[in-house]
DNA sequence: AAGTGGTCTAGACCACCGT
DNA sequence: CGGTGGTCTAGACCACTTT
């Protein structure tokens, strides 16, 4: 027999499948803690105890005298949380893009496994390669699940709003909260080193996403190139 | 004017404190939640606040019905929050290592600058390759402040106890709580390349790291070589 | 049975934001 | 000023571990 879990962890997950669904906007300010309180039949204190837990995973913002607001990606979330680039110095900047090619085709097996799709459905595949200052350090290769973003498409050969993420959101109602990373070094093809400015077989870090929504599922998969001559990535263990 | 900060976080810090100090022992059980709770002036509730908050960034372990603990290092916990290594199918298992040299030398001015020291100042010097089942994919350098590890020696040419987070806190009384790391592609230099099997050349995966103690302080660095042929290094964003 | 942490509530008071 | 979230307290009751 397993046990039922505590209120909060309830009111916790009630709340996250609203978010999911979409009851409330990005940026939009949900109901008081007193209301929401009442509406879930839970004291104010249980109440906040979820609403500490929702905001510690990003998925709102709380502010004191404002009210609780859904989390909306700013660039700067996006540029300090999903973009883990520094120059040697430690320095971060926001990178610009410059999309080469964005088409529907049908996903490989390894666009299907990664985004959880049956062989042969629908993806949009972009690519772009993005300069930090003076440099243009990193390639990249997107795929998107067709069904998730019906009327996606990018001006092709433009420099463009950067943070896909918060395109994502803005446009088609998907917000990021989750990505996992898989990252090897791998030597240079003759295509990429061509786009990036490098010779043939130079070392390259290959950082391989897959991004999930609130609900967990995916719904990107990136790989990145990275020319580590000018920039690291980096990560914080804690 | 700046503003008093909250009971609770004014506890948390005091609590960290002690730890720091080394009050208790990595494993020794707290004071009760009513006996802090006296002994700090405040309400129970308050308190649980501040050792919520320990708890989640892992300087102690809660458990109910026998008490609060200090966190201390096992294999398990270091294998899966300090090692971010995968094989290509996701499998983790813990690596193996063979201890190349041990010594004394003073800081070249990369370590000094990675651990805080001034150049010249002492350090133990490990070079160590560790293998994962048939595999031999890591090279590792590591470089430890001299004045916190007084009585630092490891035994060389022999398969040793691998997580040295657990020897560094059993033995030396040192706790990592949080790493750093800045990860770039390379070609393997003749000598790594030899040590690790491979033609010079192969692309490698070189992840610097800086490891700190509760207080904040480095305590150890560490530059990690790692062959991505067959296995990958994972991150989490959320 | 005694002692521990975990849940949940109710309420007072404060700090802050917007009008 | 009214309404919001933030802090802090006090206490009842529950679940679990240990002896």
């Amino acid at each position: 027999m397993t046990r039922r879990p505590p209120l909060h962890v309830q009111a916790e997950a009630a709340l996250t499948a609203r978010l999911a669904e979409g009851r409330w906007r990005p940026g939009e300010r949900l109901p008081s803690e007193e209301e929401l309180a009442a509406e879930l039949g839970l004291s104010v204190g249980t109440l906040r105890r979820a609403l500490a837990a929702l905001e510690r995973r990003r998925l709102i913002e709380r502010r004191q005298g404002a009210g609780t607001f859904v989390a909306s990606h700013t660039s700067e979330r996006a540029l300090f949380h999903f973009f883990r680039v520094e120059d040697l110095q430690g320095g971060r900047q926001a990178p610009t893009s410059l999309v080469l090619d964005c088409r529907e085709a049908s996903a490989t097996a390894e666009e299907a496994a990664a985004l959880g799709l049956g062989e042969g459905e629908t993806v949009h595949r972009v690519r772009r390669v993005r300069a930090i200052g003076a440099v243009q350090p990193i390639l990249e290769r997107i795929a998107l699940p067709a069904a998730l973003f019906p009327r996606f498409r990018l001006p092709v050969l433009k420099t463009m709003e950067d943070e896909l993420y918060v395109l994502y959101q803005r446009e088609h109602g998907v917000t990021v909260v989750r990505a996992e990373e898989r990252l090897a070094a791998v030597a240079a093809r003759e295509e990429d080193a061509r786009l990036l400015g490098l010779r043939a077989g130079t070392p390259l870090l290959e950082i391989a996403r897959v991004a999930r929504g609130i609900d967990g599922r995916p719904v990107e998969w990136r790989v990145t190139l990275l020319d580590t001559d000018s920039h690291r990535y980096v990560a914080v263990l804690e």
